[in-house]
Formats: structure tokens, C-alpha cells, sequence
RNA sequence: GGAGAGGUGCCAGAGUGGUCGAAUGGGUCUCACUGCUAAUGAGUUGACCUGGGAAACCGGGUCCGAGGGUUCAAAUCCCUCCCUCUCCGCCA
């Protein structure tokens, strides 16, 4: 959530930062509004209870000196008191309530970096990447010379070799649910294995728990907004995370940490799970778009001087393994219209799909400032001047699996309808070449 | 799932309904002593909300796992939930 002091004391900054990601700034007179309420109601309760708490110790001194009469007037006037705090009470806790349920739903506020726009339209290309051309700034990307038998979507080049079977997962668990088979399944471990050791060398590898709590996924600001977008375990008040952010982003909940402690760098691997509500019917063919899916997520706590870098690290961490990977993508600088929630700057990196022709998301960079650490309440105390402050959190996936699985059967086809293995993923699969039906 | 024990500050641990934001010990930091370290002595050491102040700081409120309740007054009594430990059952 973003700082209700900030909302006071700079009302017009927030209104015009919110603006540009299209909130009605009405929302931010009516969050004050309720602010004020909150505090006047919370004031008066508070004077109230120092009534009641000085008369009972009044009442305490009465009663040790034995003056049992003047200790029943006390108790009398404090009762009097009483039934007015308990009202005040019930109205402060309401003015509260309000204004912490607005202040929840209002997004987070743009980084001044973060290229103004409505909608996903204005998002900006900034560089690209193919085999042959290496890194390129701009936007004009001159892809490679695809050749016909690498314009095969890969859902049919997945049947044809049988290591995809979505009729049977179909079958298993409904649409959009994949199942990987024999060199298929093998391959998604291999680029597993392979990103977890790549970040091995500064992150701590972690396998958090996959089902969480409503406040865990409050912290990350998936909740109270976006209920509709995430399995819920109802019996057990508990949801399916839609990605590994969320745990990881709670680890610390609560804590302060020591300055010295940052950054903290975290990779984790988990199944992320999304109801994908609305999306029905949309670029949802073969393994586009999936209800279950599987992720290596990179994450880290810094101080707020850390986050600019760090949030480059990360960065760079995710396009290596594309480049590693050899598939060619490109670097999208996402505009105010299009960011996500919680998020101050986020860079998308989408891969090319031959087979499809479609650019495709694999990779979202985020820098949240101390939106999440608010929520989530993460604090470090700062070495030098010893305050208090909120982390900044960031976070990005390197990478998610289906979608890069796709895009690398595509991508290495070869005319004799075989699939060959990206050299640097072969360790990891028992050194096999390529995958052919013989 | 059943039975029992327990959750108190950075840690360990005490706590009679009122003088308890909380004994005591350890740790932390500061100072003194010491050639350095150690030892010793003295002091220091919570978070959050809110009002005042340029600030140092001062006032009010909240917080003893969480949420309710009883009471003039709750760490302390009652209820619900969560978590930890021990035993039994079940299980990969």
C-alpha cells in the first residue's frame, strides 16, 4: 500500500501519479476523506480511554486507603464513561477499517521512469535480442530467417513427438492444464535445474509452500483486487499461489531486518496456479496460456538506494538465460496504462514464437518500491541514522517454463521433424542431442 | 484426528486482577577502569498510531500468539481460533 502520509502531505503528486495509470483521482479525495475520519474518531477514543484509565487508578489508590464509597462514585463515573468509549470505540474501528480497505485497493504509484500510457499499446520496445544479431537497442526487431519447418505451432510438433499430451490433461484436469511426456517432462526439469544453478552463484535457493493464507496473499497485493484471478481452497481458507513471489515476498513478514542483511536474494521453483477469469478463448491454444504452470522466480530485499540496481540484476539475470537459451526476445518497458498492481516499473521480456508468430511473455521484472513491505510489513533498521524503514521488494521470473518450452520446440526444429536440445540444457538430460520419434 | 503441556521484550525466563511496557539473567550499545583483549563497575536498550515541536524531546493511546468477552480496571479470569512441543492414531 502506498504511505496514507504521502497521500496528506502531497495529495496532488499522488492524484496526477495515480492518473496516469488511469485511477479516478476522486479515489484519493475519498481516501482523505475517510483519513480524516478515522483519525478525529480514533482522537476521540483515545481521550476517552485516558479518562477511564486515570479514574481506574483512582480507583486503585481509593480502595488501598479503604474508602469504599468514594470508590463506588468512581466506578460509577467510570460506567458512565464506559458505555460512551464503547461506542467510540465501535466508530473508530469502522473509520479505520474504511480507510484501510481503500487504501488496499489504490494501486501502487509509477516510477517517474516508467513511460506514460493508456494501455498495453504504448508500452515501449527499449532493445532486442536475436542468436544472429546479439543485442540490439530500439524497437524495430529484424527476427531471424525462420525457416518453413520451424512455423510449426508447438502443440502439433508436441503430439507428433508425443511429449506433449494436452487431450489427456484435458481428460486429467480440463483445458488449458498441460502434461509433459517422456523427453517433454525431461526438458522442463533440465531448464529447472539448469536456471536454479544459474542463479546459485548470489541466490539461495528455496522451495516454499505452494497453498497460502488470505494475508499472504494480501501482502503481495493479489488480495482484496484480484480474488477473482486466484484458486481458492475454501474448506481450508487457503489459495493456490499464482506465483512463487508470493510466499517468498512473506518470508520476512513482520520482521526487522539488520541493513547488513541486505540485499537478500532469493530464487525459488514452484507450480503457480491461475484461474486466468475473463481470458477465456484468447491466445489460450496449446501451452499460451495455462491454468497450472511452472516458474523459477528470482527475488530480492534491498535498501531503497539498492532497488535500481538490483532491479537491473535481475533483469539481466532473466535475458542471459534466454540469450544462454539462444532464443530471440525482446525488452518492453511497460507503460503506466499496462503495469501491474503493485508494481513502481516493471520490464516484460517476450520471446518469439516461429510457430505461432506471437510474441510471448516469459519473463516480468518488477520493482514495487515499499508498496509490498508495507503490507507485508518488512522493515531493516538503517546502519547509519539506526531508523526503521521498509524494504523495497523486487522480483522477476527467470523463467516460466510452458511458454519458453514452446518456444524452444519451435524455435529448434529441424526438417527432419526432430527437435534438438539446446547445448547448455544437456547436462541436465542426460546429454541428449535431440528429440526425434526414433 | 484424539489427549496433554505451552506461547511474555533481541534471547532465556518470572509474573499476586490495580503500584506491569512488564522482575531477573544474558546479549546490545555507551562510559569508567585496563598497554590491547578479557574481566569488573555504572548506565543504556521495544514497536506502532496520534497531538505538539525546527529539532532534541514532550503528552495521549495501543501492543504480553490472534480475535472476542467479563470488570471501574486484564499479561493475569472466560470463550473461539492459530502456532509449538509430548504421547496415541493415520499416512508419502
Amino acid at each position: 500500500m502506498i504511505d496514507i502520509r504521502l497521500v496528506r502531505e502531497d495529495t496532488d503528486k499522488v492524484k496526477k501519479s495515480l492518473q496516469n495509470r488511469g485511477v479516478d483521482p476522486s479515489l484519493v479525495d475519498a481516501l482523505l476523506q475517510l483519513d480524516f475520519e478515522a483519525r478525529t474518531k480514533a482522537t476521540r477514543r483515545d481521550e476517552l480511554r485516558a479518562q477511564v484509565n486515570s479514574i481506574s487508578k483512582e480507583i486503585a489508590q481509593v480502595m488501598r486507603s479503604g474508602m469504599k464509597d468514594s470508590a463506588e462514585t468512581l466506578k460509577e463515573k467510570s460506567r458512565e464513561i464506559g458505555s460512551q468509549l464503547t461506542a467510540a470505540e465501535a466508530e473508530a474501528l469502522s473509520a479505520e477499517d474504511r480507510r484501510r480497505e481503500a487504501l488496499l485497493e489504490l494501486p501502487n504509484l509509477p516510477s517517474d521512469d516508467t513511460p506514460v500510457g493508456s494501455g498495453e499499446q504504448d508500452n515501449v520496445i527499449v532493445r532486442w535480442w536475436t542468436p544472429e544479431l546479439g543485442m540490439q537497442e530500439g524497437s524495430e526487431v529484424v527476427l531471424p530467417d525462420y525457416q518453413e519447418y520451424q512455423r510449426k505451432p508447438h502443440w502439433e510438433i508436441g503430439s507428433e513427438l508425443r511429449i506433449l499430451d494436452l487431450e489427456r490433461a484435458a481428460k486429467i484436469s480440463g483445458s488449458m492444464f498441460p502434461m509433459f511426456r517422456g523427453l517433454g517432462a525431461t526438458l522442463e526439469r533440465a531448464l529447472t535445474s539448469f536456471a536454479l544453478d544459474a542463479h546459485s552463484d548470489a541466490f539461495e535457493e528455496i522451495r516454499p509452500p505452494t497453498l497460502v493464507r488470505t494475508a499472504t496473499m494480501i501482502s503481495t497485493g493479489h488480495l482484496p483486487k484480484f480474488e477473482e484471478d486466484a484458486y481458492r481452497l475454501e474448506r481450508d481458507d487457503l489459495y493456490a499461489i499464482p506465483t512463487a513471489e508470493v510466499p517468498l515476498t512473506s518470508l520476512a513478514k513482520d520482521e526487522i531486518l539488520s541493513e547488513q542483511d541486505l540485499p537478500v536474494r532469493m530464487t525459488a521453483f514452484t507450480s503457480c496456479f491461475r484461474r486466468e477469469a475473463g481470458s477465456a478463448g484468447r491466445d489460450t491454444r496449446g501451452l499460451l496460456r495455462l491454468h497450472e504452470f511452472d516458474k523459477v522466480e528470482i527475488l530480492a530485499y534491498t535498501t531503497p538506494d539498492q532497488a535500481g540496481e538490483m532491479h537491473a540484476e535481475l533483469l539481466g539475470r532473466a535475458e542471459r538465460l534466454l540469450q544462454q537459451l539462444g532464443l530471440t526476445y525482446r525488452v518492453l518497458d511497460l507503460c503506466t496504462g499496462d503495469l501491474g498492481n503493485s508494481s513502481k516499473r516493471t520490464f516484460d521480456l517476450e520471446a518469439y514464437s516461429p510457430g505461432t508468430g506471437l510474441w510471448l511473455e516469459v519473463s516480468s521484472v518488477s520493482w514495487f518500491g515499499d508498496f509490498q513491505a508495507r503490507r507485508a510489513n518488512i522493515r531493516y533498521r538503517a546502519l547509519e541514522s539506526k531508523e526503521i524503514e521498509f524494504v523495497h521488494t523486487l522480483n522477476g521470473s527467470a523463467l516460466a517454463w510452458a511458454r519458453i518450452w514452446a518456444v524452444i520446440v519451435e524455435t529448434y526444429r529441424k526438417s527432419d521433424s526432430s527437435v534438438v536440445i539446446p547445448e547448455v540444457l544437456r547436462p541436465y538430460m542426460r546429454n541428449v542431442e535431440k528429440i526425434s520419434l526414433d
